[in-house]
RNA sequence: GCGGGCGUGGCGGAAUUGGCAGACGCGCCAGACUUAGGAUCUGGUAGGGAAACCUGUGGGGGUUCGAGUCCCUUCGCCCGCACCA
């Protein structure tokens, strides 16, 4: 027998498996002009990393699921798809380049290469002639061509408006880069600032993006929920409110700058409307109060705000603020004269950053009127209220206070409000119906549905990044890039340490119009690094296309992904982005697919004593020092079984070494299978062993044969029961039970090599077959989780030419893992009290007597009530 | 506040549809083999009790022959969104 040394043979194996071509995902030409017959596909997907340094141990967990899934599925006869690559433009390729000195590229192609080399270190079978390097310009030409489409389409807009910038990157952000007031990737404070940007319109296809979701039943409920509250759909109405005088008379024709609409999804509570608000960067807002007494305290509030940072506004409940203008709406409803406020807790960039205030409805409103003395007046109102006895069936306004400690949203009797008192009014209710139907009628408002989701700002004032196809001539304006001028080179010669940009490269920027041919200047901003990321897995089903970003008929064919794995920091930034660019390219007919991720499997993250592990930490661990020690197999293993793979795994080396004597012990179990374990043999029957298990045994000699046989068939069935879970597991991405079972089926293995001797076993026909049989399960199913280890011995222990990575996956049949006999539990009044054997297809009235027999002691003499018989789980007898 | 998830031994975690709670592993205890063991092998290991037994899946209540699982209620933790009108 053979040591395991995994520090050999992984080495070695992998560069077998790369010399072979193991790892090449099937492209047959056939395929793609119906000529043949298609196996069924497995495109397995793990999201790309960013190469700042080497890989770390999210990484090593993030494709080791993947890994054990592509090579499950190949084992299982599907066509694998199971490419790599690099999201490789970025800020801190940048930053690290101005720490040492460097150029971003050099930089980045060079970490890429130490990842590589890890990741074919741990042997993930990834198909490497299929990499994708963001960075290339055979790849992010292909981005530009993306971005031009979209142009056609009218889904890129340059413009002004205040935007996001990270004072720290030097650079504007995407809303959803923004988290909680500060950068998603440097943390720092975010400012606003009025900038005109890109934009790509994500927007046209909010209802698409939220709806389709429900197509995602492979999705966590997490994520999709977090998706939908970003995308923030809300029903309502816009309603047109007119400004008044003092006297509450309106204009007889207003002009467009006298109407203010408002978006609303209580149009009901309309008749509680007793303020109204806007936005302190409400556009304006100055001309309202201009010169008047009141001009003074609003460009205080506005003020007060502007001084209010992100962060801080981020953070739950704050005192609100606000002041009158001096001006008057009318209600459209009713015809009342509402005072107008400016109030800092009015967003200006959801909505029409004017608000109908109704604070008997809306506890911020509530709050507002409250502190500023402002009519709450009472009009849904629940049956229980004491005010509703004095004011049910009321329809003209009566009161305009209220004692409430807060306001009542929910759903209620209406009252006060003309014709629509009585009417149940609430979200959704038919009064909302009722009243968006009547002023439509009348010309002063429209059922409306607003998103919270707003478009991608994607231009970015950074050099490390895809190159912006646009050209500003002065006589044709902002033109793109003709496709045949494709790619926009990155140029490599800015010197980003001397604080030189793409604006400073003359000779990047420095061009001809494409139309008029005239001096031209180029865009000098970059796309942003989620633009790269959004379509990187359709690159992969055809990475040297020369003509095209990909084949259609091959994306077509490998997609949508059918197993995706990721973090879920991604849950909306990226994963949102690629959905937005897979429905752009539906539309624009070069993929016949709805969504680009069919299941999605957000792993959880490794920690070290409860922490995140991170550099800045220290408390990191290395992978390669991990498989230095203990093998890559192990490793894998390892993270695999110490949690599910969606929970955060606790770092434990303890753990590591256990799964390491696994691996060992079904090494020398194999061996032993094989008659060739030699003076290792695990069998303790017959030898000098003394354990009291085995004393009988060895004084008669040898184990009774009726024994080894029960075992033997213990073993034949466990064998089959086993493969049936691991499949089911493995399909279920539950692998940490799927290695449990294994486990078992290792001991029950240990068990019977212990009984028999090789000699014995070699002697009987039935036993050798049962060995050889359970040599190559074992191999086969730790295979996908261990693939060095089950190569070595599928080629040395097994004695095959082939590799155990091209096999057919181990049979199952349900039938041959059913006992003949069952034990069952015999209940008395729900507790446990004797177990049984009986025939597994026992009649339940032949279970029941033996059951009843079984615990006749403890009936004594109660009463049987009734019986209760589970086949093959348990039976339960009710006794008083 | 809204939404999602979770709560099981000393620890990580098992338990598809309600059916023997604690699979599997770590750790620990005991033993075997050893010059030695952080190697290997064997046995034990939810808690209480000498035992028969009793108690146990955050707490309380309910449905059921039977509940970790379903329902109500309550406590605690984690995550996401958030003056979103």
């Amino acid at each position: 027998m053979k040591e395991y040394n995994p520090r050999e043979i992984e080495p070695r194996l992998q560069k077998l498996w790369e010399s072979t071509n193991l790892y090449t995902a099937a492209e047959d030409a056939a395929a793609h002009d119906g000529t043949a017959t298609l196996k069924p596909k497995k495109y397995v997907l793990e999201m790309f990393p960013y190469p700042s340094g080497d890989i770390h141990m999210g990484h090593v967990r993030n494709y080791t699921i993947g890994d054990v899934i592509a090579r499950y599925y190949k084992m299982r006869g599907f066509d694998v798809l199971h490419p790599m690559g690099w999201d490789a433009f970025g800020l801190p390729a940048e930053n690290a380049a101005i720490k040492s000195n460097s150029h971003p590229a050099k930089w980045t192609y060079a970490n890429i290469e130490t990842q590589k080399a890890s990741c074919k270190r741990m042997g993930f079978s990834y198909d490497w002639n299929r990499t994708v390097v963001a960075c290339d310009a055979e790849y992010y030409r292909w981005g530009q061509w993306i971005f031009l489409q979209m142009w056609k389409q009218g889904l890129v807009e340059r413009k002004n408006s205040p935007v996001n910038w990270c004072v720290e990157c030097g650079t504007v952000l995407a809303n959803e880069q923004v988290i909680n007031g500060e950068c998603w990737r440097c943390k720092s404070e975010v400012e606003k600032r009025e900038l005109e940007q890109w934009y790509l319109k994500i927007t046209d296809y909010a209802d698409d993006l939220l709806n389709d979701l429900d197509k995602l039943v492979g999705w966590p409920e997490r994520v999709k929920q977090m998706q939908a509250n970003w995308i923030g759909r809300s029903e309502g109405a816009e309603v047109d409110f007119v400004l008044c005088d003092e006297n509450g008379e309106v204009p007889e024709k207003p002009s467009a700058s006298d109407t203010i609409t408002v978006f609303t999804t209580r149009p009901d509570t309309l008749f509680g409307c007793s303020f109204f608000l806007l936005a302190p960067e409400y556009p304006g807002l100055f001309d309202l109060v201009a010169g008047s007494e009141y001009e003074q305290g609003v460009r205080e509030v506005v003020a007060a705000a502007e001084k209010v940072s992100a962060v801080e506004r981020a953070q739950g409940d704050r005192e609100k603020h606000g002041a009158f203008t001096g001006r008057y709406m009318q209600n459209p409803i009713n015809g009342d004269k509402v005072p107008v406020w400016v109030a800092d807790y009015i967003v200006s960039d959801y909505g029409t950053g004017a608000v109908m205030a109704v604070p008997c409805g809306d506890q911020r409103d509530f709050e507002f009127a409250r502190k500023y003395n402002l009519p709450i007046v009472p009009i849904i109102l629940p049956e229980d209220d004491p005010l509703y006895p004095e004011l049910a069936g009321v329809k003209e306004r009566v009161r305009t206070t209220v004692d409430w400690a807060a306001s009542f949203e929910a759903e209620g009797i209406m009252v006060q409000s003309g014709k629509y008192t009585g009417m149940v009014g609430g979200k959704h209710s038919e009064a909302v119906d009722a009243i968006i139907g009547d002023l439509e009628a009348a010309g002063k408002g429209k059922p409306a549905i607003n998103f919270r989701l707003r478009d991608w700002l994607i231009s970015r004032q950074r050099y490390w990044g895809n190159p912006i196809p646009a050209i500003y001539c002065d006589t044709c304006g902002l033109v793109p890039v003709p496709e045949a001028d494709l790619p926009v080179v990155l140029p490599l010669d800015v010197d980003i340490t001397k604080g030189e940009t793409l604006a400073q490269c003359a000779s990047f920027y420095e061009c001809s119009c494409p139309v008029c041919g005239g001096k031209a200047r180029r865009e000098t901003d970059t796309m942003d690094t989620f633009t790269c990321s959004s379509w990187y897995f359709l690159r992969y089903t055809d990475p040297h296309n020369e003509n095209a970003p990909f084949d259609s008929a091959k994306a077509n064919r490998w997609l949508p992904v059918d197993q995706y794995i990721g973090g879920i920091e991604h849950a909306i930034l990226h994963l949102l982005y690629s959905r937005f660019f897979v429905k752009v390219m539906r539309d624009l007919g070069i993929v016949d697919f709805d969504e680009p991720f069919e299941n999605l499997l957000t792993q959880g993250m490794v920690k070290l004593n409860g922490e995140t592990m991170s550099k800045s930490k220290g408390n990191t661990v290395a992978p390669e020092d991990m498989f230095a020690e203990y093998g890559a197999d192990a490793l894998r293993a390892f993270i695999l079984f110490m949690a599910p793979p969606d929970k955060d795994l606790e770092w434990e080396e303890d753990g590591l070494a256990g799964i390491s004597r696994f691996l060992n012990r079904v090494w020398r179990q194999v061996w032993d299978l094989k008659g060739l374990a030699g003076q290792d043999s695990l069998c303790t029957v017959g030898t000098t062993d003394t354990t009291n298990a085995t004393d009988t045994a060895r004084e008669a000699g040898s184990v009774e044969a009726a024994v080894i046989e029960k075992q033997a068939a213990m073993l034949r069935r466990e064998r089959h029961r086993v493969v049936g879970k691991v499949i089911d597991d493995i399909e279920r991405n539950n692998f940490n039970t799927a290695l449990a079972a294994i486990m078992e089926l290792s001991n029950t293995t240990g068990d019977y090599l212990r009984m028999a001797s090789p000699e014995l076993r070699s002697a009987h026909k039935d036993l050798s077959a049962l060995d050889a049989e359970i040599a190559e399960v074992l191999v086969k199913l730790l295979a996908p989780i261990a693939p060095h280890w089950a190569e070595e011995l599928w080629q040395t222990a097994l004695g095959h030419s082939s590799s155990v990575h091209t096999q057919a996956w181990a049979d199952f049949d349900p039938e041959q893992a059913k006992a003949d006999e069952v034990e069952l539990a015999v209940q008395l009044n729900g507790k446990v009290k004797a177990k049984i054997m009986v025939a597994a297809d026992a009649a339940e009235e032949t279970i029941r007597e033996q059951a009843l027999a079984a615990v006749a002691l403890q009936i004594h003499d109660k009463t049987v009530v009734k019986t209760v018989v589970i086949p093959r789980r348990l039976v339960n007898i009710v006794i008083k």
